[in-house]
DNA sequence: TTAAGAGTTTACCTATCAGTACAAAGTGCG
DNA sequence: CGCACTTTGTACTGATAGGTAAACTCTTAA
């Protein structure tokens, strides 16, 4: 019966990786409770107001690692292009080449998108703020940074989107290295 | 009471509309039922095979569209770089600026992937194919054209799905825009 | 007039859903 | 050891899931 001193942060990955794997509404409490090894008293004993709770602890752990990870250096680092160029690197390893899928994208397409409205256009809209603020610095207009961070936020999910669909991760490597290729300071604007 | 002669092609647009809102697990029969207006036993007269058989009917239906209106042209136009033009309008009303989505996508990141998996690759794979096509014909590398193609298919996916998680069309025009410019012919590559 | 088939309604099946209740079994502290 | 508290297993609820079966109502045409 009660044995394991489980931690809610130690659970966070493995709840994570379902939603990631069946949605929001087909992460069904069985394949949780197989998936994270909880039976149901103790995933209410940690989420009391259940899956939804769940998925805004995942959402809010999701988002805490892109904001030290990814925003923060974007926003902070002396050297703007260095930190876009590391984004890059983060971000194939993160999503595993569009094997892996963004939740908080999917979750944006999906049914339950309207519970989740706010945490979705969070996360995007300070991605494209925090990548725009990079490429402003590195000598770039206002308007014409916007366009791009908007530019490369999508094309990232996209190619998530194509290289799962075609079941090719060379396909994400290859628009995405296309994208970093288009940077100033790398071949040509 | 049968009454109405309903043809199965008249309640196909009604059924894409429901799974493109609710995906596919999403879609219970009843939500089906209440927005084709059909009783399940009339659903299952149309589709013996039941919920997966009306899917890949839609599917199949979306495959036509997109072949017809978007494939063809893009492969035996003899102006390759006005199909590629047509092509950024059409897809801009079909996907309603990103506030519709594209049901092959969200099929492609979520749970029913798997049962789907051939067509949603092929839809795909066309796409890229037939626009790699006239971007060949467009006095491109066969290499580079392929490039481009997966680019711009990963770009309109990933357009998407920021600009339905910000609740902003604007977004999704800005980024295929930026893409029509960078097309031969037009501003600068 | 009637029989066949298309189309439909209704009732029902079993499985599973999210969520609840609670006691049993663990833990740390004294 | 004994007590308070935390954690967990189990059994349950009512609702709904996808799917089946059969009775019923039209239309068509011989």
């Amino acid at each position: 019966m009660a044995r394991t001193v489980t931690e809610k942060a130690d659970i966070l990955p493995l709840l994570a990786e379902v939603f990631r794997e069946h949605g929001y509404e087909g992460a069904s409490l069985s394949l949780i409770s197989q998936a994270t090894g909880l039976g149901k008293g103790s995933l209410y004993h940690f989420f009391p107001k259940g899956k939804e709770e769940m998925m805004t602890a995942v959402l809010a752990s999701i988002d805490h690692w892109f904001e030290t990870e990814i925003f923060q250096p974007l926003l902070t680092s002396a050297a703007p292009a260095a930190a876009i160029e590391a984004m890059f690197v983060a971000v194939r390893v993160y999503f595993a080449s569009g094997q892996r899928v963004c939740l908080v994208g999917l979750l944006g397409l999906s049914d339950s998108r309207d519970r989740f409205a706010e945490a979705i256009r969070d996360y995007f809209a300070r991605w494209v703020q925090a990548l725009t603020t990079a490429l402003q610095r590195t000598h770039q207009t206002e308007q014409a940074a916007r366009e791009q961070a908007e530019q490369i936020v999508a094309g990232i999910q996209g190619a998530i989107v194509l290289a799962r669909a075609l079941g090719r991760p060379d396909v994400f490597d290859r628009v995405l290295d296309e994208m970093k290729g288009r940077q100033p300071g790398k071949s040509g604007g």
